[in-house]
Parts: structure tokens; sequence; C-alpha cells
DNA sequence: TGATTTATGTACCGTATCGCATATAATTAA
DNA sequence: TTAATTATATGCGATACGGTACATAAATCA
């Protein structure tokens, strides 16, 4: 098995290279020369591997979800403590979002919003992460109820919505250079005021 | 005075449909091609009157940075209870973010992160705003505390940051097609939870 | 070994892009 | 009426773009 020429990439390894590419400037601004470039591929080996453009783009935005998911549930699915998954949960986000220089934040907060209006499956994916999001916390909010760690009177649903919407104000200013530790000042005070 | 031939074109106008359209495509994705037609002018005059594409990105995002701290000062700075004055401030924010088919969110929060990496001055656009944001509603935060309208335990400068949070997520979810009811619900469950 | 299969790499096509050069039109100052 | 000024409009030029055709290389199967 294994007929024809081996490839000369590694998929993995490629994806992540444009990965990288597409969260520095998003879908438009990005060309296939430079993918080409960050994948170590030419035009035709990406086009036949990967698809288009827009293909690519949405193959990254999933690679990033997956380890957003992972994340999700080595912190905040994995602790027993709701308030301290959620801390680890935050504390991760923001080393990644802060990972690299500059802070590049979130790939799908970042840059997939600006694309939605002429990318409608991109608004789709953007829309069916934050929803997914919002079912994580909810549940784990939920769970915390039920384990009589967390008081009965907190919305889950609508506190989970304010837990992503601090991800995502964690993700805009990382991007604009906010330091870790303002960050990390933001997320201890929303987990404490919000669940009280 | 006023030598010369006269404009044939409104600079407010033109730069208002300039606005719509990077409100809905962002900068990269939109061309001077698309920009004429919007701004009912031809290419050279654009460039005369306003600069390059960027120069002209930048202020449309000035013309709509200008017309949020409107909102800021006719709501949140106007009313006299807090809680009152930041529903207000939502509700109009929300009108705007949806108030197009589809609903475009906020230009700044939807399409500026995106251009921050390769357009730094965008970057710090993006960057200003959000701090002077935070200013506004810190500042109106300790008012309500000299006044006694809200408990001294509250951080009021994080709690600017979540507030700022708050109307982040909603110009996000906005985008994506969330309905102006749940964004309300969303607003709602802030200021309760937040300002406690 | 020869046929088949799969990937690579060069080179190309048609189009879209940004920015400007140049000519023309419309107004005011002298 | 003439000169000066300012804007418009046509159109060009060089480049960059996405995507693909085509020939070549490297592997497996028979």
């Amino acid at each position: 098995m294994a007929r024809g020429r081996p490839r000369k990439f590694d998929a993995d390894e490629a994806l992540n290279g444009a990965m990288v590419l597409f969260w520095q400037k998003g879908l438009s601004a990005t060309s296939l020369d430079d993918l080409a470039q960050a994948m170590n591929m030419n035009r035709p080996s990406i086009y036949n591997a990967f698809g288009n453009k827009d293909d690519i783009y949405r193959q990254a935005l999933a690679r990033f979800c997956g380890q957003l998911d992972q994340g999700v549930a080595e912190t905040l699915e994995a602790m027993p403590q709701v308030r301290d998954g959620l801390r680890a949960f935050f504390d991760r986000a923001i080393e990644v979002y802060c990972g690299t220089q500059p802070a590049l934040g979130c790939l799908m907060v970042c840059t997939a919003p600006s694309e939605a209006f002429s990318h409608p499956e991109v608004g789709q994916d953007l829309r069916d992460l934050i929803q997914r999001l919002d079912q994580s916390f909810s549940k784990r909010l939920q769970r915390a109820q039920a384990e009589g760690e967390l008081a009965r009177e907190v919305d889950a649903k609508l506190t989970a919505s304010l837990l992503q919407a601090t991800l995502q104000t964690i993700a805009l200013r990382a991007r604009t250079g906010t330091s870790r530790q303002s960050l990390k000042k933001i997320a201890g005070y929303a987990i404490e005021s919000l669940l009280r």
C-alpha cells in the first residue's frame, strides 16, 4: 500500500504553518504565495492536499478550535473545583494568546468576524464555536451547582455567556499588547464577581 | 473664495459610504473599485480627498468611534442612575449592531483586530478605543460610588473592563446572527451581576 | 522490468489590484 | 476675457492574485 510518490511534507506541520500565518494576517490579507512559503509546499500541492484558500483557512480554524476544546477538557472539566478550573482555563488561554511576539490573541475571535460577511461558512464556524463554548461553561456551572459549590441563584447560561465575553475581551486586548498580568486580573475578577 | 471646480460629492456622505463597506468586508477584502462605487467617486478623486485605502479605513474607524462616543455621552453620562444609563447604552449599541441585514456588529471589534498585525496604526486605534471606553465606564462607576448608588467593594476599573467585555461579546454575537432579545438578556444580566 | 499511481515543480492564464499620468471641465481672481 | 486654481474622468502600467495545465519524479503493483 501507499502507492505513488511519497509526500514531501508533513500534513500536520503544514497545516500548523498555515494556521500561524492566518492567525497573523487573517484570510483576505494572506496570499497563496505566503501560504506556500509557510507550509513549505508549492501551490499545486497545497491545492491538491487541502483545497483552495478558503478551505485551508477553515481547516486552520478547526485545528485551533480543537486545541481550545482540549484546553477545556484538561482544565475546566478536569479540575474538581469550578473556580480552579476556570482560573486554569483562563491562564492557559492567556498563555496561548500572548505566546508570540507580537501577541496574536485568538485566531477565531480576531480574524474570523471580519470574513463572516463575505464568507458565510466562516460566520457559521464562528457561531458554532461560540455556542459550543457557552455550552461547556454552562454545563460546568450546572455541575458546580449540583455539587453545592455554586449558589442556585446564579443563572448558568447567562453567566456562561459572560465568561465567554471575558475570554473574548482577553483575546482582543492581548492582540493590542495588553500584558499577561493585566489579563489575569480581568479573568480573576470575572470569576470572583460572576460566580459570587 | 472657494476657487477651482466645485466638488461633486459630499465628503461626509462619501465617508459614510466607505464606512459601511468596511464594516461589511473589513480593510483587506475591500478594493478601491468597491470604495469608488460606495462613495460615488472615482479613484483619483478619492485619493485626492481622503488618501490611500488605509487612510480611508482609519477615517472610517474614527467616524464610527465618534458615533460611539456620542452614544456614551447621551446615555451613560447623561442619565442620573448608573444602571439606567448602562441599560440605555447597551440598548443603543444593540440597535446599531443589529440594525442592518445581515447584522454587522461593531466595525472596530469585528474588522480592526484582523488588520492589527499588518497595520500597527490600526492596532493602535483599537488599543486607544478600548482604553477610552474602559475610562468612560470606570469614571461613571466611580461617580455612582460617590453618589452612594454603587457599593464601594466594586472594583471600578475591573468592572469597567468586564462591561466592555459585555459590549464586545454583543458585537461578536450580533455579527453571527444572535437576536436582539438574546443580546439584551446578556446586557441586563451583566449589569445585574457586575454592579451587584 | 513495465504499468500504474501519486506527488512535485515550473510555468502560465486571465483577472484584479493600487496608484498615478494626463487631459478636460468648472469655478474664481485679476 | 484671460490666467490660475481645483476637481473630474478616462485610462494606463506594473504588479500581485488565485488557480491550473503540463511535464517530471518517485514510489508500488503485477
